[in-house]
DNA sequence: CCGTGGTAATTTTTT
DNA sequence: ATTACCACGG
């Protein structure tokens, strides 16, 4: 490895391998740089690739820069563990979570069950869930763990009720994940802290093992994934973080940016570096990124500079409906191709993941090849989820949700009815449900018909529990499928052929992941392992396809962070969608936008197009569009400004009229005529 | 206990 | 616009 392509400030930050290090690199210094480098530096000082760790906020990062650390220092990286904060808390407590009390084997549950456990909790407690709405409930409980608390009422009446809620919830909710052996995201930052407390030998190992520490995004670090750094650098203090406080934007999942700031009083006696030259963007992109980001009234004085020259300006775009700015921008990809760019150096970028199923779909029309991260659409299908549900109950028949969710699916007979009777008895006689049905012969309260049916789920689940062992996955679930008759069932509740086909395809895809991951992972491949992972990284597992190098990425803002690309468009530069508005109840953060705006446009290295829509389609209506705040603070003699044809924005069409007047006719001639039929 | 038809609610970002 | 959930009849 050579270090004379770095700067003197990165040269530095390679080096200083020992001690705490704090390096404070803006947008495009080379951060990730520095990280890869460094890896590599100290693999070439002997370090042994199993005493580095690396950790990042995606899955997306720890991929790309597993990559580079491969190609920069070879074989021997593979040795490194580079992964997210969760990945790596699930691996340790796969090994140790049985000393907290939970069993050996243990599940993660996903958002889905986290909602149905709270609702579950506030039913118990007997607050009305329409009255508190369960995802609120759920943050406040995640925020709660992830800053080392539990969830208290606030003092005197302030706010509302919800603080009280997640109070009272909080102690059933996690009960019921014990009950059912598994644990949510935030325990798999806050168990391994609980874990080294408790158990100091456990933390030494690990303390002893992991002798170099790294930690990208250190802004976005939240309270519980900083007490887990303390622990496992605490003793040699080898510890380096790399962050800017311009780009945090995870404020929402609890990242605290003092942890930056504090970094000193964590670890004391450390030495600081500042990047602050930019390799990345023309000077045109990083000028017109510096004018949005300096409107933020609380941060630490930067600017980011470059010595070259000139570039291509920036193109601020708006369309008249949402359709025709996809259009646009899968148009203009095709021509950037056609230029020379190559796919995988483009990029599209907006706020919610919503936005890329119209590029998408122009993306195929020209004949892109493009991959989207995140936003699994895919894993909320109905299908999909009890497909999974089915593996979940197979290999935890303690997963009392998906339990639920598949007892009658398809029909077997098995209602409500029925199974509150089970849960009353399992309750009573304080077993787990699935110890209910495997006993519902002897269960007096329940019909014999009801019984025997229930007799026969058991039977089917437990065959195919024992099958499952046997390796042979996907061959396995074809067979489940196929008996419980999943496709045709699917087909016959369709609303049309289409959607049935889809639904079926749907369900196809899950056995081809699974193949997929069958084949990766050889003969230690089991379903608790696969499902866990799945919810670790919710992207289908994939077999390569031929063109997996050369497809044009979409993703969220969130999800670019780290990254980088020659060309990248930004969608939706709107009010309310950037910066995005809050949900009802929790304020916006304008601040967070701005830098979200702000890590969107450094991704850039050379061409940066921020589009918009003068309409957007909100329930079935469409709705005239305002443009961000963020395109006014660009200089303007870096911007070209297109407009793509104004639409006309008025008084209601004729056709609108007469639908009104019908509608107010009807209403006084009473209910016996006709309604209207808008078309 | 199942299917149907009507009404209500739906919209952040990631692990 | 689409989907989830409820009340009702078979």
């Amino acid at each position: 490895m050579k270090l004379s392509h770095l700067n003197p400030p990165q040269r530095e930050a390679v080096l200083t391998t020992d001690g705490p290090l704090l390096v404070l690199a803006g947008a495009g210094s080379g951060k990730t740089r520095v990280i890869t480098h460094r890896i590599a530096h100290l693999l070439e000082k002997k370090v042994q690739a199993r005493s580095i760790l690396a950790v990042t906020f995606t899955n997306k990062a720890a991929s790309e820069m597993k990559e580079r650390v491969l190609q920069l220092a070879g074989q021997k990286a593979l040795g490194v563990t580079l992964c997210t904060f969760h990945a790596f808390g699930a691996e340790v407590l796969r090994e140790h979570l049985s000393k907290l009390g939970w069993p050996k084997k243990f599940a993660i549950v996903d958002t889905g069950d986290q909602l149905a456990l709270i609702r579950r909790a506030m039913k118990d407690r007997k607050i009305d869930d329409r009255a508190f709405d369960a995802r609120k409930v759920l943050t406040i409980i995640s925020r709660a763990k992830n800053s080392g608390v539990d969830p208290q009422p606030k003092p005197e009446g302030q706010g509302d009720d919800y603080d009280l809620v997640a109070h009272l919830v909080f102690p059933l909710y996690q009960l019921a994940l014990k009950a059912q052996g598994a644990v949510d995201f935030d325990d798999l930052l806050v168990f391994p802290s609980r874990l080294f407390t408790e158990f100091p030998k456990v933390k030494q190992a690990y303390a002893a093992r992991f002798r170099y520490v790294m930690v990208d995004e250190y802004q976005d670090t939240n309270r519980a994934q900083l007490d887990l750094l303390v622990h496992l650098a605490g003793e040699h203090q080898n510890v380096c973080v790399v962050g800017d406080d311009d780009q945090c934007i995870y404020s929402w999942r609890g990242a605290e940016v003092r942890n930056i700031l504090d970094f000193e009083r964590h670890f004391p006696g450390g030495k600081e570096i500042r990047l602050e030259q930019n390799y990345r963007s023309t000077p045109v992109i990083l000028d017109a990124a510096n004018a949005v980001i300096e409107k933020n009234p609380e941060r630490r004085a930067k600017r980011m500079w470059t010595d070259t020259l000139g570039g291509a300006r920036i193109r601020s775009v708006c369309a008249p409906s949402e359709e025709e700015e996809a259009r646009f921008v899968a148009q203009e990809i095709k021509k950037a191709i056609a230029e020379g760019f190559p796919p995988d150096e483009i990029a599209v970028l907006y706020r919610v993941n919503g936005l890329s199923r119209a590029v998408e779909e122009n993306l195929r029309e020209l004949g892109v090849y493009y991959e989207v991260i995140g936003g699994s659409e895919f894993f909320d299908r109905r299908e999909v989820k009890d497909v999974i549900a089915y593996f979940r109950v197979i290999a935890n028949p303690k997963d009392e949700i998906s339990l639920l969710r598949i007892v009658n699916v398809p029909s077997r007979g098995i209602g409500d009815v029925t199974m509150e009777r089970l849960t009353a008895w399992a309750l009573k006689h304080e077993v787990p449900l699935w110890e209910g049905l495997t006993r519902a012969s002897e269960i007096e309260e329940l019909p014999q018909g009801a019984a025997e049916k229930v007799g026969e789920f058991v039977a089917l689940v437990e065959r195919y529990r024992k099958r499952f062992t046997k390796g042979k996955l996907a061959e396995v679930t074809r067979e489940l499928l196929a008996e419980i008759d999943f496709a045709q069932v699917a087909r016959a509740n369709a609303p049309s052929i289409a959607s049935g086909d889809r639904k079926v395809k749907a369900v196809s895809q899950v056995i081809e992941s699974l193949e997929a991951y069958e084949k990766k992972e050889g003969p230690k491949a089991s379903l608790l392992t696969y499902l866990n992972r799945l919810a670790l990284d919710m992207k289908s597992e994939e077999d390569e396809p031929e063109h997996q190098r050369g497809r044009v990425t979409l993703m969220s803002l969130h999800g670019s962070k780290g990254l980088e690309w020659r060309v990248v468009f930004m969608m939706g530069l709107e009010e309310d969608l950037l910066p995005h508005s809050g949900m009802q109840g929790e304020p916006a953060n304008p601040p967070e936008e701005r830098r979200l705006c702000y890590v969107g446009m450094t991704r850039a290295r050379e061409r940066l197009v921020l589009t918009r829509s003068a309409t957007r389609i909100k329930r079935g209506k469409e709705l005239p569009r305002t443009p961000s705040r963020f395109l006014a603070d660009l200089p303007e003699d870096l911007v070209d400004v297109l407009d793509l044809g104004a639409v006309p924005v008025g008084p209601p069409s004729a056709k609108e009229l007469n639908f009104f007047d019908a509608l107010r006719a009807k209403l006084k001639a009473g209910k016996d005529s006709e309604p209207p039929k808008p078309t």
